[in-house]
DNA sequence: CTTTTGACTACCT
DNA sequence: GAGGTAGCCAAAA
């Protein structure tokens, strides 16, 4: 298995392939993703893409992506934006006042991970 | 083709 | 310690 995420024309491609990679009861931040995707600096590139999942297939658990704090900042961007609090919770994942819970014990580094 | 915005991050005050 | 500004890349207007 190469597929190397860099070498991804659509760097929306190889940010939906990092998300979908986050193994369930984990989370990760955007600065990691785009790190992942060799897009260090493009963190808001992480973000705007995650606008793009609506409607991708498969499905995307963007949920589990939140910022380096573990704030739940793009759960706005939800549908209802509940339902990213909900999802988290379900898989295990401790979430209050918007933030995640045991960051560092449920934080998912794909670039360590994956070993990029 | 130029300008603005954006689900962020880091540095500076 | 908390808040504000700048930097970053890419897409949309």
């Amino acid at each position: 298995m190469k597929t190397p995420l860099k070498d991804k024309d659509n760097i929306y491609e190889a940010i939906f392939e990092i998300v979908r990679l986050i193994p369930k009861g984990r989370v990760t931040s955007y600065g990691a993703v785009a790190a992942a995707i060799g897009a260090a600096s493009g963190a808001r590139m992480v973000g705007y893409a995650m606008n793009h999942t609506t409607g991708v297939r498969p499905k995307v658990p963007v949920h589990r992506v939140v910022n380096s704090k573990g704030l739940l900042t793009g759960k706005h961007h939800f549908s209802p934006p509940e339902k990213m609090q909900q999802l988290l919770e379900k898989e295990g994942i401790l979430v209050k006042n918007d933030q995640v819970q045991d960051l560092e014990k449920v934080y998912w580094d794909p670039m360590k991970e994956l070993t990029i």
